[in-house]
RNA sequence: GCCCGGGUGGCGGAAAUGGUGAUACGCAGUCGACUUAAAAUCGACGGCCCGCAAGGGCAUGUGGGUUCGAAUCCCACCCCGGGCACCA
């Protein structure tokens, strides 16, 4: 026989084409009609976050796909219609970045990357329905980003305000709170964030705070997500209580979660970019000083000012507040803890329950008044942040618990007029808009008239203008195109200009997948019975970076358009899995490491198929994983052993046969080999499910290192069953090899096989090796009957070798069986 | 500081619900076969200590505990990774 030789060069793309002429992974939506008459085959909407487009994918890419395949696969061939999608989120800085380096249209180097990830995608072999195939930055996409856009104005959820912003000097633009890293600095380009007042596009998330909150409930994510989009939204129950500045008859809300300890205000305070904290200082001789510090606060770049070790400034107001619980007149001041976007940009300062407030009182020498003591009586040291029994307050609260003072006292002020029970919340509007180019256009028009008009849905989409420069100057670019920015009102005709802005690239992801199920509809973002079909997402998969900003703003996509009558759901995505980062040498790749592998290099050395099981056979997919080239060999030299051995099975027992069985009379070693396969496969069942892929891959190795141990032992038949069973298992992770080899038994193709099922008569066995303890030690083993009853187990333990050496001589105290499995002798 | 994950051989990692000698599978290593030689391939051996062996002792970050039995459960501590961080 001539020495066979495993070509991933030559079978990969063979197989591909395939796929490519056949359109093997299209699915089409049915019509309505047929779903609900027919016995529609279940479906399975699998989907990997769109990759933004730039370069070429890296091999955090080849996890996420190689993941989302094996999971497509497995549906599949459980029956269901997948769908399988792919797009690219292709509006973005990179690529405007760039093109003010280079000159290159961001829209020519955008189609570039893309096709060099539809080419590596192809070769990877990842079964995509590329009929459904989008890009954001496409006008037939992004006209209904700007649909959904006036959809989210016309129902009051997207407004402009002027607003203290963050903004990245290096880049020129606005960033949302999520694009600022915790040093500061912008996600980007690492420059450091300043502050500025500007007009700017929100979208009202903070409505949705409740909803966002309690739907993790009802959705199957890692908890880890889950805590980081609960952190993330920040809930705080609490109340609201007003404070008046009797001089100048204001009433002052303020959000406080400890309204027991409301006694213990001695001071108040306020945020320095407070809208009447000059007004206040005014008049004042403190008028100067708040000016000079406001001024001087407002600079600060929040890294300064987040740093919590800073020790408290701040500077007197020179008025003060009655403490509505009291009417203690508390001395006003401005301090820049106070942050002006939590709450109402005002506290009330208890000093002896707060570390905060504490610190500020001691660097300012303000009274410290002890409101609550442990209830245990002993002394607390302040700042005390625990429960306890109200002290120092009123004789209607001293003396009780302060969880009960906290409710009577908040019942109290309601009913005086001076608070209300309230929550509060960390979210902040989404701030949507960016002075860049390459985004898509927000579709208002400013007239002088009318004010914000929006572009009438005829005239979608406002496609982006050519411009010749890229390099913002303060000013969104789209300002310099004057024949574009230039245009009539659609309300009353006179003239007018066009928003400049463009919207954050999250904005454009935020309801990519439901376009998926609906990708060429012209006449509106999809139709409703198409979403009905596929939506929500079966399986939502992408990295952990996600976690809060990409999968929050699709979640308060979800529920907006479902208020507004768009959608029938309001969870996006039922269930989430994140796979870890692929390191090399412990660290990040990153090209200035010089440590990047690239995807493209390892299939050109070893295949896709090797590529893609060493992915997911390194490690949990969930966890990082650090890249070996020679982990990568041995999964190379497993993917030829077992195409090698197959080929050779299958030249033996040639011609191929349809069916592929085990013989139900199979012996000795045909039936070790037998239930070693059903072995496999019951393992690998179980392990898909749980997306433990790199054991399911094991699995798959250990049948087959059987197979070949037995091969000259066991008959063809068995042997064709085996390894035919170890390519239909291999598929989801290596479809090309597997389709080969399964073809090579059988004729057929794998992908339109059931999924194998195990003989639940040959997982069991008649006999097992009973562990025989002495004291918890393993002292012999014997082979023991499935059938024995536990008096039967204690003999066959007493009367093994090695556990009498152990016992005689002692008393035995106690006798413990575990049938299948031990018993264990106590002795004395 | 708070909230999540993790600590298992030289390395990546296995071990639903406590129950085989924990270390499957792979990598690296050692030895052997084939070869003029190498590569490729195939086969064998690998936790540590004592012992010729049978066997015994010690081993899942550290220290305690529960149990006939703990990598797995409980308590305390140490280390690593991630998220949040003046959110009142």
């Amino acid at each position: 026989m001539s020495e066979r030789r495993y070509d991933p060069h030559e079978i990969e793309p063979r197989w591909q084409s395939v796929w490519a002429s056949e359109r093997t992974w299209e699915v089409d939506n049915e019509p309505l009609e047929d779903a609900r008459t027919v016995v529609a085959p279940p479906s399975a909407y699998v989907l990997e976050m769109l990759p933004y487009p730039s370069g070429e994918p890296h091999i955090g890419h080849l996890k996420t796909y190689s993941v989302g395949d094996a999971i497509a696969h497995f549906h599949r061939r459980l029956g269901q219609r997948v769908l399988h999608p792919m797009g690219y989120d292709s509006f973005g800085l990179p690529a405007e970045n760039h093109a003010i380096k280079t000159g290159v249209h961001p829209r020519v180097s955008t189609a570039e990357s893309i096709a060099s990830f539809q080419r590596q995608f192809r070769s990877w072999g990842i079964s995509i329905d590329w009929s459904r195939e989008l890009a954001t930055s496409d006008p037939s996409y992004y006209r209904w980003t700007q649909w959904i856009f006036l959809e989210l104005f016309r129902a009051g959820l997207a407004y402009r305000r002027e607003a203290a912003v963050k903004w990245c000097p290096k880049d020129q633009t606005v960033l949302a709170n999520e694009q600022v890293d915790a040093d500061g600095r912008c996600e980007r380009c690492g420059a450091i964030v300043e502050v500025r007042q500007l007009e700017q596009w929100f979208f009202r998330i903070t409505d949705y705070a409740e909803r966002l909150l309690n739907d993790l409930d009802t959705i199957d994510w890692p908890e880890h997500v889950k805590t980081m989009q609960r952190n993330w939204i920040g809930r705080s129950e609490g109340a609201e209580v007003t404070f008046r500045c009797q001089e100048l008859a204001i009433d002052y809300p303020v959000f406080t979660t400890r309204p027991d300890t409301l006694f213990g205000a001695t001071f108040f305070v306020m945020a320095p970019e407070h809208p009447d904290v000059l007004r206040l200082a005014a008049g004042t001789p403190n008028e100067q000083a708040a000016r000079e510090y406001v001024n001087t606060s407002l600079k600060e770049s929040n890294e300064e000012r987040g740093n919590a070790e800073k020790h408290k400034t701040g500077v007197p107001l020179g008025r003060t507040v009655t403490n509505p619980v009291n009417g203690e007149q508390i001395p006003m001041y401005v301090a820049d803890y106070v942050l002006m976007e939590y709450g109402t940009g005002a506290i009330m300062a208890v000093p002896a329950h707060d570390e905060r407030d504490h610190d500020f009182a001691v660097t300012f020498g303000l009274p410290i008044r002890q409101v609550i003591a442990p209830a245990d009586g002993s002394e607390a040291e302040l700042p005390y942040i625990g429960d306890g029994v109200l002290i120092n307050s009123h004789s209607d609260f001293d003396g009780i618990s302060n969880r009960e003072a906290l409710a009577a006292i908040v019942s109290w002020l309601d009913r005086e007029g001076k608070g209300h029970a309230s929550v509060n919340y960390r979210l902040r509007d989404w701030l949507v808009s960016r002075q860049r180019y390459w985004g898509c256009p927000i579709p208002i028009v400013h007239c002088e008239r009318c004010g914000l008009v929006p572009v009438p849905d005829e005239q979608l989409p406002v496609e982006l203008p050519e411009i010749d420069d890229y390099l913002p100057k303060g000013r969104s670019p789209l300002a310099a195109a004057e024949d574009w920015v230039n245009t009539r009102c659609p309300n009353c005709d006179g003239p007018a200009k066009r928003e400049t802005d463009t919207m954050d690239t999250f904005v454009d992801s935020s309801w990519y997948y439901l376009r998926y199920c609906d990708a060429r509809n012209e006449s509106a973002a999809w139709d409703p019975s198409a979403l009905r079909q596929w939506m929500p997402v079966d399986q939502y998969i992408g990295g952990v970076e996600h976690a809060i900003l990409h999968l929050m703003y699709a979640r308060f996509f979800c529920k907006a358009l479902a208020d507004l009558g768009h959608l029938e759901f309001e969870e996006p995505f039922q269930a989430l899995f994140t796979q870890g980062m692929v390191t090399k040498d412990g660290s990040k790749m990153s090209k200035s490491r010089g440590n990047v592998v690239s995807p493209a290099s390892i299939v050109e050395r070893v295949g896709a198929d090797t590529a893609r099981c060493y992915i997911l056979f390194v490690g949990p997919p969930d966890q990082d994983a650090d890249w070996s080239d020679e982990g990568v060999d041995g999964v190379y030299r497993f993917l030829g052993r077992l195409w090698r051995l197959a080929a050779e099975t299958a030249d033996r027992t040639a011609p191929a046969q349809p069916e592929l069985s085990g013989d139900a009379g199979a012996e000795g070693d045909d039936l070790i080999l037998l239930r070693k396969a059903h072995w496999a496969i019951d393992k690998v069942s179980g392990d898909m499910r749980r997306f433990a892929f790199n054991t399911a891959i094991s699995a798959v190795m250990e049948l087959l290192n059987d197979s070949s141990r037995l091969r000259e032992s066991a008959s063809a038949r068995t042997l064709r069953f085996a390894l035919g069973t170890a390519a239909s298992l291999l598929f989801p992770f290596a479809p090309h090899t597997s389709a080969d080899i399964y073809e090579r038994f059988t004729g057929e193709r794998v992908w339109e096989q059931p999924w194998p099922e195990a003989d639940e008569a040959l997982l069991e066995r008649d006999v097992y090796e009973l562990v025989c303890q002495v004291n918890g030690k393993v002292r012999d083993r014997v082979q023991a009957s499935t059938e024995a009853s536990p008096e039967q187990l204690k003999e066959l333990c007493h009367a093994a070798a090695n556990v009498r050496a152990h016992v005689d001589g002692k008393e035995l105290v106690k006798e413990i069986v575990v049938p299948g499995k031990l018993v264990n002798l106590v002795v004395r």
